[in-house]
Parts: structure tokens; sequence; C-alpha cells
DNA sequence: CGTATGCCCTGCGCGC
DNA sequence: TGCGCGCAGGGCATAC
């Protein structure tokens, strides 16, 4: 599940491999992986262009070719990287873009959730999640303040509110669990009811979450690969997130999976309190989690910010 | 507008 | 061992 930081992390993998290289044929496996405009239309407007930049919005990656902007988005388990021809095709292998160093950028995706969006310099066709994101959370004009604004009068969970790319861009199922960790929040309430203090600890949470999942390349939770193929390093580091069953890593309470907003929802029912009346619908452990080794927190939820 | 629901798709865990 | 079922989930369309 790529989010933000996954996302990052195949940009900086990508950008050494593709920047400053011409794209020379555009080899398209599975046509409903284009998503605009037309696949014969997107091979042909690309056919010769220059890779210029590499860049990231929320979950979204922009390449940038002279005037066309070519949107990536990996959705589920979308995977780019760069490989030489003779690497093996993947099984998923939907999108090839032949370079020209002989190198193919390729675009695997087992669940085909993913795709493109090829932009002219008029920027039509943009996904509507691109134009509507919300801001970029580690950027200086994500502040506290904007995330009250985002909250609040939502009678909406803070974990729906999160999740929602239109209020904060690039937060997914993982760090949206480990950030309402880290501040001591039940992902249950409604967004609308948190406190000043509690926002500005989220707020605080959310940016040092996701900086270093950045800084561990991110998480490999079961398919997620970089553009050179590496595995993130994040996993272990996570502190509820895929540890129903296991102890609070700051109280030693069990970590308790739940249903919030229809996901997989991972919290500790002492550092995080439920809010009244609200009931909670259990979800079975995953299996196969035993024998991992607990990590203790180098510091306690109540200590951040 | 805000909120909820279903869909897309594949692999895998589970129950029998 | 093998088979079928249901679940997982980001974004988007759709409904209310």
């Amino acid at each position: 599940m790529p989010e933000l930081p996954e996302v990052e992390t195949v940009r900086r993998t990508l950008y050494p491999r593709v920047v400053g290289r011409r794209l020379e044929r555009v080899e398209i496996l599975t046509e409903r992986q284009i998503f605009h405009p037309d696949p014969g239309t997107f091979r042909a407007e690309l056919e010769g262009a220059v890779f210029d930049d590499i860049e990231r919005r929320g979950k979204y990656l922009l390449f940038s070719l002279g005037p066309l902007l070519l949107v990536a988005h990996l959705r589920m388990s979308g995977h780019l990287f760069v490989c030489g021809p003779e690497a093996p095709r993947q099984k998923h292998l939907h999108v090839v873009f032949h370079l020209d160093d002989g190198q193919e950028l390729r675009y695997v995706d087992q669940r085909k959730f993913g795709g493109f969006h090829l932009l002219g310099p008029d920027r039509q066709g943009m996904p509507r999640g691109l134009a509507n994101l919300g801001p970029e959370p580690l950027s200086p004009s994500f502040t506290p303040d904007v995330l009250a604004a985002a909250l609040a009068g939502r009678q909406t969970s803070v974990k729906a509110a999160l999740l929602n790319q239109a209020l904060v861009a690039g937060l997914g199922n993982i760090y949206v669990d480990e950030a309402l960790f880290c501040a001591r929040i039940h992902p249950a309430r409604p967004a609308g009811t948190l406190t000043e203090e509690e926002v500005a600890r989220l707020h605080g949470c959310i940016r040092r979450v996701l900086a270093r999942a950045v800084e561990k390349r991110g998480t490999t939770f079961s398919l997620y690969r970089d553009g050179e193929g590496n595995e993130g390093d994040m996993y272990d580091e996570l502190q509820v997130f895929d540890r129903a069953g296991e102890p609070c890593p700051a109280c030693g309470t069990t970590i308790q999976k739940v249903a919030v907003a229809q996901r997989g929802t991972h919290f500790c029912p002492r550092c995080q309190p439920a809010p009244e009346g609200v009931a909670l619908t259990p979800v079975r452990a995953r299996p196969g989690r035993r024998g991992r080794s607990v990590r203790v927190a180098a510091e306690p939820p109540g200590t951040y910010e």
C-alpha cells in the first residue's frame, strides 16, 4: 500500500535513472491502466519526449516531459521501477516505457487499480483526486491551523477524515493508525470533537510519523518495493499497525484491531481511550505474526510534539 | 456540500 | 490436498 513515504521513496529512486532520458517507445500491455487519454494518443504523445523532472503530490507521481505531465498512481499494488530489458517480464506487467539508454521503466500492478493520466499544457484530463488534493503534510504550509480547519465541524471519524485526500494529502491506512496512536487519539472520535491541543498533537504526529517513514524508505507490508526493487525499512518501527494481539509499545496493553471507516484499524485501548457510546466491531488479528520481536518506543505517547 | 456505499481486481487465509 | 468463499483496500462514481 504505497502512501506518501513509499511514493516519495519511489520518486527518489527513479529520479537518477529516469530524468534526462528520452522516452523512445511506450509499450502498453494492458490498456485499462491508461486512464487518459486513449492509449494510442497516450503512446503517440509520449514517444520522443524527454523526462525533465519527477515530483510528488500526495500519493501521485508527476513526471514532466517538456509541456507534458505524466501522472501515475500506484493505488494498492502498483510498482514502478527501472530494470534492464533482459529482466524476465513480471506476471502483472502492464506498461513498459523504453528509455534511450536501453533501460526500461516498468509498471507492474497485481490488482490493476493503478495507472496513468497524460496531461497536455492545458492540463485537461487531470484526475479529480489530484485537482482536489489537500495540503502536503510535510510542507511548511501545513500548519496546526490548517489541520484544525480541515477537521472542524466534521461528524465523520477522525480516521476517515485523515484518509480523505482532499483534507490532507498522502496519508493511508498505515500512517493514519500510526499518527493517531502517536497523538493518543482514538480513531473513531468524530473529527470535529478534537480539542485544539489534540489537533496540535495530531499535526505534530502526522509530520513526525511521515518524516520518519520517509527516512526509513517506506514500509514494505506485502508487495511494496521502491524504484530500484528494494524493500522499505519502516515496518519494524510501526507501533500499532499490523500488531493486533501484541502488547502496546508504550503501556503493554494488548493492541486491538477494529473496523473504523470500513478499514482495518489498529489502536491501543488504553493510550487511545474510546469516545462515549461508540461501539466497535472487533476484527480478527492477521495470523502469522507470532515471533516478531516487540520493540519499545523510544518515547512513549505523550512525549511527542 | 458532507457522508456513506459499492465497485474495480487479485491473491491469500480460512473452513470444510 | 483441494476447492470455493470472503476479505483486503485507494480513489472514484453514485446516491442520499
